[in-house]
DNA sequence: CGAGCCGGTAACTAAACAGTTACTTGATGG
DNA sequence: CCATCAAGTAACTGTTTAGTTACCGGCTCG
């Protein structure tokens, strides 16, 4: 991790001016930099995040974040493309495919706005990256590979349910999935206007339980025979 | 709506050299201040929009902006709210009490999908104004009656199915509505990140159609008893 | 030990921005 | 035919912004 190696520990100054200057870690300062510009970039958009206050946000300063960073542009998509790594590996860590097919599509959907629910972050990026048109997105390189397993996993759940007579024929993967990531998406970034216009407070862990069951309900039955 | 009023039509100079500068029209040139705002808010969000692009786009400049909307933000206001009339009043013709239970939920299924495929300056704008918590639309004065109408006639229907054994008892009439608009939004919404992310395009015809006949499908076996 | 490198600071710059002001033009009514 | 007023223009202002530069201080290795 850090080039310098070695001992990391010793590197303390006993000088007591030094107080307020911290050790240097440039991995915490990196990784600082890129938790405080998810949180600004996900709170205000690509146009509206401002850098000087992610740097603030991080307790560091802009050059530092040019440094490790190159621009805002390229902070911006390395912050997009950390959040995808994220749901997908978690993802990864199910295995839908050791349960029977109807536990397995309820599993993933229940990960799916479990996971939507605690990362708000992610939901509020995918937003502003398709207000761009995935101008970012589309440029990213790493990012290929990335979601073919979940679905190539989810299509061989599918398949195994028909053959055993549980699932309609015409069942199909990226349906199943968009389905569920509806349901779950919708609901909660568009939370604060949905509560405003109905007069119903959606965040109320009453309604995020009789939601969460909901979006298992309708998956279940869309593609039930 | 114009103070001047009267006979407003007569005001044509016939001299030549006026032709660069059209005949004054305060109702043209408000409306399209509206417009051209809708369009630079949809694609630029509440922070990303630019006033003077909005100028530009209208084939006017600022001083008029400002005159008839006073700021940025009454401006964003004024665009948010007639997007919410828009859909509202497009709704309110449906008269999905009309039909047979079963028919009428998949009118409005239908009806809102199709909105929101010919409206997506109407979704973007939604996704910005829920990445700012509904900050404006919270102080919004006009649209607090708007939307009762639409559950109201929608729990009319319910009831209905339900008394003919048609539904299910515990179909609720804000969770159909928000099945319907959770399918149609993230779909549209999302098309430009899906696409890119499965290497399927969303936006193609033939999708398109697919995931019509899905929502429909999904709504009313998830209601059908 | 001291040269140089690396993590970090802070003040700066050029451009872009929201909002304002001084002005022009043309229609209308006395 | 001129005084008035509203529609519209364009240049300006103070502030904010992304990105840069000059500098600091302590660690490490020759």
């Amino acid at each position: 991790m850090n080039d310098s190696g070695g001992n990391g520990e010793k590197k303390r100054s006993r000088r007591p001016s030094a107080e307020r200057t911290a050790q240097r870690d440039p991995e915490r300062t990196r990784a600082a930099i890129l938790d405080a510009a998810t949180r600004e970039f996900a709170e205000n958009g690509m146009g509206g995040a401002r850098v000087d206050a992610i740097a603030e946000r991080a307790g560091t300063n802009k050059r530092m974040l040019y440094h490790y960073f190159g621009d805002k542009e390229q902070l911006y998509l390395r912050v997009l493309e950390e959040a995808y790594v994220g749901i997908r590996t978690a993802e990864r860590a199910l295995h839908i495919g050791d349960r029977s097919p109807e536990e397995g599509i309820g599993e993933l959907a229940l990960f799916t706005w479990r996971y939507f629910l605690q990362h708000p972050e992610f939901l509020s990026l995918l937003g502003t990256e398709n207000m761009h048109r995935a101008r970012w997105l589309r440029q990213s390189v790493r990012l290929k590979e990335l979601h073919s397993h979940l679905i190539g996993e989810l299509s061989d759940v599918l398949e195994r349910g028909k053959k055993q007579g549980v699932f309609i024929e015409t069942a199909d993967p990226l349906h199943v999935y968009l389905t569920i990531a509806s349901l779950g998406y919708f609901y909660l970034s568009n939370q604060y206007t949905l509560s405003t216009i109905f007069g119903r407070d959606l965040i109320e862990p009453t309604h995020l339980n009789a939601w969460e069951r909901h979006i298992v309900h309708v998956t279940l039955t869309s593609i039930k025979r």
